[in-house]
DNA sequence: CTTAAAAAATGAACTCGTTCAATCTTTTTC
DNA sequence: GAAAAAGATTGAACGAGTTCATTTTTTAAG
């Protein structure tokens, strides 16, 4: 019976990352021990390590699940965005945070990014990176679109632009995790203070 | 003799400050043993952890100082910085990236980074997150300062502009410090050619 | 069907950061 | 200056992530 161990060993990891996923989620990321996520799995630790490198490569292994799913949604708005700088920017932005809570805590987040800038050289982590990386050119391309449609004036550097709002969004959700009690309204509301003004800026200017 | 106390104790946290920081620097932060930092600095394992929460804490105290010697230069440019956006951007900038790699390996910040993500309550870390936010308002004052030296058109958003600057010069780093191979130049190219033209556009637009 | 080779699974042992009850040193009190 | 109180030091023990020699299961060969 060929492709039995593929059957089982794709099982596996799937098991693996459900198990580990809700026990983060219950317990956070710390409490929960590589032994119960072993055994909620019906294998054995060291299995568990032929599998995943280590604990942060499952966390990240559903981050990574979670980003996938931010981009397809980001993809739908950048297609038909808002005719709007400032608007579509909101949109595109608010789609990103709104969705990042729903599957992943504050507390898995941290830690998420933590590994991620810690062990870069991990398998898991470079897809995280790169993960970003497709974020940061749905962004650039937005803003690409904008200026297609007119709404954008022509001289503005799109990539540069799009970057630049990229990495602050990026570190603005950074600082997000990083402080429990603030709630995504005001994450939203800040960001948007920042990216309003310069939005009006390349929204109607002629450079002189 | 009063004050013995107080003076062994100044001199055990600098000793393990500085075994530490030695022994980050020669073998990399992971391994580098506390059991060895508590050696090299004569003090036993338990009383290093009378000085700091946790070996990370150590690390974090690294950090503070460097960012501290960073934000002083930082001042002098921008109470006189050159009257070109691009450039007193370009400037400062430059400045707090040579900085960087002076004391601290690109594996040492990325470890600082993360830990000041993933445990952000402690109280180094809210230490490193509070001169961010001086590093973050180091920028806006440049941005400030050029506006009423009539560099930066009076309509912009100085606080908005400079956050989004910092974020993105934070952002860069970050990255920057996650591959190895990068060189500080590519890092600084990279940075000015996303600086540059928005600068340029703050430099001398008219608002429509 | 048997057997050899390859792949996967296992869990006890190891490492290293962290804790804490017991001990020692300094300061204060009288 | 002796005794008591406060403060500081210690290192063995603990816990959790990770490793690896051994065993078990699956596949391939004859």
């Amino acid at each position: 019976m060929a492709g039995l161990r593929a059957k089982q060993k794709a099982d596996k990891t799937r098991r693996i990352l459900e198990s580990a996923t809700t026990l983060f989620r219950e317990q956070g990321y710390d409490s929960a021990r590589i032994e119960d996520i072993a055994e909620m799995a019906e294998v054995s630790v060291g299995t568990l390590y032929n599998y995943y490198q280590n604990k942060g490569d499952i966390l990240v292994a559903t981050v990574a699940m979670e980003v996938t799913e931010v981009l397809e949604a980001g993809a739908r708005i950048v297609a038909n965005p808002p005719l709007n700088v400032a608007e579509a920017l909101r949109t595109l932005i608010e789609q990103y945070y709104d969705h990042s809570l729903y599957y992943l805590s504050k507390e898995m987040w941290r830690t998420a990014m933590a590994i991620s800038i810690q062990q870069p050289d991990t398998p898991l982590s470079r897809r995280y990176t790169d993960l970003d990386g497709q974020l940061c050119a749905q962004v650039v391309r937005l803003i690409e679109t904008l200026q297609v449609r007119g709404v954008v004036h022509a001289s503005v550097d799109a990539k540069a632009m799009g970057e630049v709002f990229f990495n602050n969004l990026n570190m603005m959700f950074v600082e997000f995790c990083k402080v429990d009690a603030m709630p995504l309204e005001e994450l939203k509301a800040r960001v948007n203070a920042q990216h309003a003004p310069i939005a009006a800026l390349i929204n109607s200017i002629k450079i002189v």
